[in-house]
DNA sequence: CGCTTTTGACCAGCGC
DNA sequence: GCGCTGGTCAAAAGCG
């Protein structure tokens, strides 16, 4: 099940899409939660591989130079065509966390969530020749972590992977109240194209 | 000085 | 039990 998101706020700073694929889709995911995204995307709801992103509603569509508002280098030209999957995945002791990975075309390996993102690991994994980074979130109390790693086919794209739910706000709440809001869950929406 | 990054060591799960 | 692999720890170094 594909859900395309559309980020209601007009202003040109917030506007951002993604389409999530949700293995369970009774089960509660807030977007939001995980990510303050930058650019305007197109996702491709019909295959398994990962497609080009075709630009639309450019008008709005955010520029190199906002990136330089805090959501990574204004001189990477980033573009993000992001697709996830939700999936249970049960703990140790049974409990069932969330996570979500996400693939995105960028040329940054880390993108500014609104989290802030403290590094304790580093590995080499068999599966890629891309090594992979490991993440905690330095929110107290909180422990979501999250990894990174480039793609083993096509190191154009970014496999983002977060695990577990914050227990907290983003931490740039204060910096972001100086621009309207994004990373309220009230700026998402079903875009009407998801049910064409 | 406090926080983050680096990186080798260590640990746990899994297959054989 | 052993080895492989992925994930985490923690000491040291770096940085603002």
């Amino acid at each position: 099940m594909d859900y395309y998101f559309g980020n209601l706020n007009p202003n040109p700073y917030y506007h951002h899409s993604a389409v999530v694929n949700m293995a369970s889709p009774s089960s509660e995911f807030m977007l939001s939660d995980y990510l303050v995204l930058e650019d305007a995307l197109v996702v491709d709801h019909h295959q398994e591989s990962w497609s080009q992103s075709t630009e639309t509603e450019s008008s709005e569509k955010a520029t190199s130079s906002d990136a330089s508002h805090g959501f990574g280098d204004a001189t990477s030209n980033t573009n993000m065509h992001i697709k996830c999957q939700n999936s249970g995945i049960k703990g140790k002791n049974a409990e069932v966390s969330q996570r979500i990975t996400f693939r995105t075309r960028s040329q940054l390996e880390v993108m500014d969530d609104g989290y802030k993102w403290r590094k304790y690991g580093k590995k080499t994994v068999k599966s890629s020749p891309n090594p992979r980074n490991y993440y905690k979130c330095s929110g107290e109390g909180c422990d979501v972590k999250k990894r990174v790693e480039r793609d083993r086919d096509d190191s154009n794209y970014v496999l983002t992977t977060y695990d577990g739910v914050h227990n907290h706000q983003t931490p740039s709440t204060a910096y972001y109240s100086q621009m309207p809001l994004l990373h309220s869950n009230h700026d998402w929406a079903l875009h009407p194209s998801a049910n064409s």
